[in-house]
DNA sequence: CTTAATACATAATAAAATTATGTATAATAT
DNA sequence: ATATTATACATAATTTTATTATGTATTAAG
């Protein structure tokens, strides 16, 4: 289980992209996610999760609303309006990212699946 | 052009790369290839580049040999004994976390060309 | 009743980049 | 001739972003 390494840069791409999919997420099912999704090779730290998601809050990509399970706070965190203009750039931009990483890597023959 | 952003901790890797396909490379010469290869998509800046290189030097995984080339210096890069043992490590871990990039970010269908 | 899991958060530190600066030679364009 | 661009090295200040270490607190499981 590596943590971010290579991933540097990635955390807040990430974050948007998965909650997008899922219409809203709270941190620690932000860890869970990503550690299922990379077969519990990805630990997010929380000292890399919550400065990256009060980031984005700032920065008006995500919103927030606070729900409360029993005693236990647990704060929701979704796409604004700007978030979801925002996300279709910066996903296209890691995206082509990553392809540069793999094309510089020389990872191919790496092809598009036409099926 | 952009510079880094994403390939934040590739730099070293793709040194070491470069350098086991090339035989020896200078620095410049780096910055060239990785225009070149990255379709003029990537400038690696000095401040990057000059301190990967050095503590690549330092950790063993690379040694120098300077040419004069007219009243000029050039400090050709290759990688020790060591260093081409370590670049067959150091390159299957960056192969495995951009091919985790790619799982993350759901860049499939990428497969394998086989043919 | 203790430990692990859930759930938030921040502070100190480290790593690694960007940006700016510096020196200097060689080649090209005006 | 001379100014600019390209070649070629390098470092320093700053910024960004992560790691590691703490901290608080509830809930579930052993």
């Amino acid at each position: 289980m590596f943590s971010q390494e290579i991933l540097k840069g990635t955390i807040k791409p990430l974050i948007i992209k998965l909650i997008k999919e899922e219409g809203r997420m709270y941190g620690y099912q932000i860890t869970q996610k990503v550690k299922e999704i990379s077969s519990e090779k990805i630990a997010i730290t929380e000292g890399a999760l919550y400065p990256a998601l009060h980031k984005l809050e700032d920065e008006g990509i995500l919103v927030t609303e606070s729900e409360w399970i029993g005693n236990r706070e647990r704060k929701y965190y979704l796409l604004s309006d700007l978030g979801k203009e925002a996300a279709v750039s910066k996903l296209e931009e890691i995206r082509e990212s990553i392809l540069m990483l793999v094309q510089l890597f020389d990872l191919k023959p790496l092809v598009y699946d036409t099926k």
